[in-house]
DNA sequence: TCCTGGCACTCGGACTCGACGAGTGCTAAT
DNA sequence: ATTAGCACTCGTCGAGTCCGAGTGCCAGGA
């Protein structure tokens, strides 16, 4: 069956060009032995994967590389890889010492950059409702104040506010001890009309629905969503196969947070263990040269870490990494 | 007096040259009317100036550009530029809505990274030692559990601690209780010996000597050093003047913290408003193709912001994005 | 002493040309 | 269905050529 051996043929295509950065004809695959065909019989196979949109030539005379289809098709063939064992030790020892959540992000994305010598791109976990521990406030000047907010499930949000006109020392003192009587141990809800009583008291400070309003933004997940990224250089390195022009658009990308962001929410609404969006797929003219490999991670798989590189990447390795470090991310995050 | 001619010379050739991409001749110097003299008064001036290693041509045959010691002789005889106004209102209203430190730096240098079209770069505020407000603990599991340090000006360091063995909640409610009692209100020495005691004391936690430490490290000023930047688009921008070949070192030097913050302490030291570094001054390979420009900002003018761009770069432009950038900074940091 | 016009010279960039070779598509044979 | 053979395409590489920008130097003038 000539099927089953045209996909052997594209695979090699899609190895070949990965490993060797040049297109890639069909006397050198014939020669690789693995086919066991001539090369005449190879370019018959390649017209039909030319036909079907899944290589294409760069020029007239020379080797086929992939197209996105291609990658594609390659892609959704593949077994799951196993990851070196240097890795996985190096997973491990990574992220074993990490000291707070900022740290533990922080170093997840500089190992699975150097892991798949590609941009790594972790988002922030995005944290479920928790209940208040501590209102903390500190007075900054005259005018301002610094909210703490300590969160049962050991994140700290911080906010500075304005106090808006002079606060007696003494009042201020009562604010602090009130608003923790009134938070201390509550959530959502309740701990909404808890505060909104708290605040409408009479005699209250007039800066108090500020304070409360921030209280129960922390308490339902915390501020914004993040998205950090390390490993740029690897898009600039040389023989990265991004062309000269092509990586100042990923780098905006990828400071843009917002398109980031959406990205990855679309990926992550697929569900598979590892999503993977090639060239064009990404619907962003900036990346349509890359593609990104991502798998969800943390509570109900709600954040995402993710590689990104060339389309021309190695997607059997990337995808091993990234599943891995999703997995000891979901670990260390879930306690 | 010729001297005075040659300055003049060698600013055009440095304008020119940053303006155009292009190496900048004799006759075009001649033709902008701007120094009154003929092209061969100015091949006279220019064999002086290459002579003194100021200026140097790529080619037998082609204009001049200026060497790293010329654009540094530039750079020094430059008068203070203003900053456009458009400019001042853009740091106005970029800045004065912050919401808290991680907030105003990141603004900072998103800011910064627009109005100078380049590589922006801001070193958090090293804060100086402050006294303990509040100390806050969080169980994480069984086994760990996370301190909270609040100080009196209005920093949060966090990190997580092993707990090492069980600790029945009585107890640990009783450690958050005392530390408290023990630490509020002191800095500095007496804080550090009255936690040695606490933790010292008969039946204490096993735990209470890893927050002891912490505490009095949060106070001394807080964790790490650290250094954000935004931008980096703006290297690979087409025009940006770097070959295809020097960005991905820049990058790698950008995401290797540790060198950038021991060139910026050495900025730091000169002391100067505004202290520049023009290529092989930064003494590091991989920004040997690039300049920064830095001022300090914050209490003792203690820490840094910059930008980092090509050599050939605009310097009168970027010189006084950065002094006004590190200006309003000062103002928002001191409060 | 300093400036200028003129002139010969250099050398890199752009362009052309031709040889080369990798790779292809097609066809006829197995 | 596969293969060997062959004519053909077209991009790359090197050599050769031309052009012009830009230079250094010199002799003459203020």
């Amino acid at each position: 069956m000539s099927e089953e051996r045209r996909r052997a043929v594209l695979r090699a295509i899609v190895e070949g060009y990965v490993s060797t950065h040049e297109p890639v004809g069909s006397k050198a695959l014939a020669d690789a032995q693995s086919l066991g065909v001539s090369s005449a019989t190879i370019r018959n196979d390649m017209a039909i994967l030319e036909e079907e949109g899944l290589i294409a030539q760069p020029h007239t005379s020379a080797g086929r590389i992939p197209t996105d289809l291609g990658y594609r098709s390659f892609v959704d063939q593949l077994a799951a890889a196993a990851l070196p064992d240097a890795h996985k030790r190096a997973i491990g020892t990574f992220l074993s010492d990490a000291v707070d959540l900022n740290d533990v992000v922080e170093r997840s994305v500089r190992l699975l950059s150097q892991l798949t010598r590609q941009v790594a791109v972790v988002q922030y976990p995005s944290l479920r409702e928790s209940a208040v521990r501590r209102i903390e406030l500190v007075r900054m000047g005259a005018e301002h104040a610094l909210v703490v907010v300590v969160s049962s499930d050991a994140r700290v949000d911080q906010r500075t506010i304005a106090l808006g006109e002079a606060t007696s020392d003494d009042s201020f003192e009562r604010a602090v001890r009130e608003v923790n009587l009134t938070a201390e141990g509550l959530t959502g809800a309740r701990l909404e009309t808890a505060l909104t009583v708290w605040a409408a008291a009479p005699d209250q400070v007039p800066w108090a629905g500020a304070v409360a309003d921030f209280v129960v933004t922390a308490a339902r997940g915390g501020t914004v969503e993040r998205v950090v990224f390390a490993g740029a250089s690897n898009l600039a390195r040389a023989g990265s196969g991004l062309e000269a022009g092509t990586i100042a658009p990923v780098l905006e990308a990828l400071e843009e947070q917002v398109v980031l962001l959406r990205l990855l929410h679309e990926m992550a609404a697929e569900g598979d263990d590892v999503s993977v969006r090639i060239g064009a797929e990404t619907h962003l003219e900036a990346l349509s040269r890359t593609s990104i490999v991502a798998a969800a991670y943390g509570r109900d798989a709600s954040s995402l870490v993710g590689a990104l590189g060339p389309t021309r990447m190695d997607y059997p390795g990337t995808m091993a990494a990234v599943r891995a470090v999703a997995r000891y991310l979901s670990k260390v995050v879930e306690h």
